[in-house]
DNA sequence: AGAATAGTGTCTGTTAGACATTATGCT
DNA sequence: AGCATAATGTCTAACAGACACTATTCT
């Protein structure tokens, strides 16, 4: 390559076109709590390659409509679903010669959580089957490329996240109860919390507040709370239950 | 797009060169302790665009030679270090339209771990310098591109997972004793440990094994030490000093 | 009143921090 | 012997787990 004096001169005669590039996507695993399970959005897919499998969404950066990586996946959420204010968070990058049939390629993996409340599935422009679908069924789905790997890492970084930060209290709703929230960590965990240690927990973070109101029903009605500061997420200093 | 009726097919017609793709580029930040310091490796770019600026190692995806994104950063490091067996994790990916001026760009971070007593930095093909840089230091160099960022996320990482991890102990040579194992520690997290509750984090991890050896000093000689299972790292599950 | 669920009190076990004490080699 | 540093003993504080107990509403 021949070289210039000035940075300037450099890139007026550089052309990004001369490279062989990898292809570059975003792929998500969009969770949110549905029926007592964890539950992930997947897409059937509607064009090659993998046509007719079922896979993450994601898809192409898209170098006109995207600033950023995470504007692509917050397209793609938005696309699917019509949610725009998920908690977002990248998990890992995998990239290889083999992934993808059309050559090397490497997608930037993302996870979000939503509430169920906030969900109304929309059939995209390219006309794809969108579905919730409990991640324990994912493995009798065969997902396109290695989507299963990569939501698997998703899932992980999520279960490893229930145990020592306030993370899952994206999945609920506005307004919920203790009991509520506690039956999400559950979920996600995979094993039981007790009920003291899971209060003393989330009281010791400050992240929630009373709304005021209760929520009744055939016993004795619990309070409701918010989130205080959406977004913020606190960390403890150490593991809960299931730990190691 | 036009559809086709099988993949085989799709493929045929499939050319990636129609699309713009963003550049992908692979950077690392790869750490060293010496000096009683954390130092980070750096390059002074011989090329444009930044050229003459102190930038991280790293470059673009190789798709002849790489075959996954770990090959680009083994690859790297072994061009400027020659090492080939360091502890390397992936970070996290930075892309947008703005951090390159070429365009549209993405890069996947890693940082790599490695003893001091293993480093004889190269000049590498294109001639650039190479140095260590205590990362105290890196500020007042301006680095190339978003790689002061990119250098903060890994030192970030680093210091999270001395707490809560045995992952410093990559950064030891063959042999060691628990009061530079310890010194190490201490290094990364920026404040003194109390020595009774690390040596009994490190005992408890059961991570290290005695080679019977002694070094002998101007005083006590200690007990040399080796890590017993390369590559796997032990998880505390509350988190060490100045937590919090 | 009794059922059912919300919410609290309190004991135990584990482990990190503090700091005193002992051990061992050198000059 | 005395110094310097390695290694250990032991007390305290913080917090998670266990589980019994109390509180409040509904039927």
């Amino acid at each position: 390559m021949a070289d210039y004096d000035t940075e300037e001169e450099f890139l007026k005669h550089y052309n990004v076109r001369q490279y062989d590039l990898p292809l570059a996507t975003v792929d998500m695993a969009i969770f949110t709590v549905q029926d007592q399970q964890l539950q992930v959005l997947l897409v059937k897919r509607a064009l090659h390659p993998a046509k007719g499998q079922w896979a993450l969404p994601g898809g192409f950066i898209d170098m006109k409509k995207d600033q950023s990586l995470s504007d692509t996946a917050y397209r793609k959420l938005k696309e699917k679903t019509g949610v725009d204010t998920p908690y977002l968070e990248q998990v890992a990058t995998f990239g290889n010669a083999s992934r993808d049939p059309r050559g090397w390629s490497l997608t930037v993996s993302y996870f979000a959580l939503i509430s169920s409340d906030q969900t109304t599935l929309s059939m995209d422009s390219r006309s794809e089957e969108v579905a919730w679908v409990p991640v324990t069924q994912v493995g009798e789905l065969e997902l396109a490329f290695d989507h299963e790997q990569i939501l698997q890492a998703c899932h992980e970084r999520l279960r490893a996240k229930v145990q020592y930060t306030s993370v899952p209290v994206n999945l609920m709703p506005e307004v919920f109860t203790l009991v509520e929230l506690q039956k999400t960590f559950e979920i996600i965990l995979g094993s039981p919390i007790e009920k003291k240690s899971f209060r003393r927990r989330i009281a010791d973070a400050d992240i929630l507040e009373e709304t005021g109101e209760m929520k009744s029903g055939p016993s004795r009605p619990a309070k409701l709370y918010r989130v205080k500061n959406k977004g913020e997420n606190y960390f403890f200093t150490r593991l809960m239950e299931g730990a190691r």
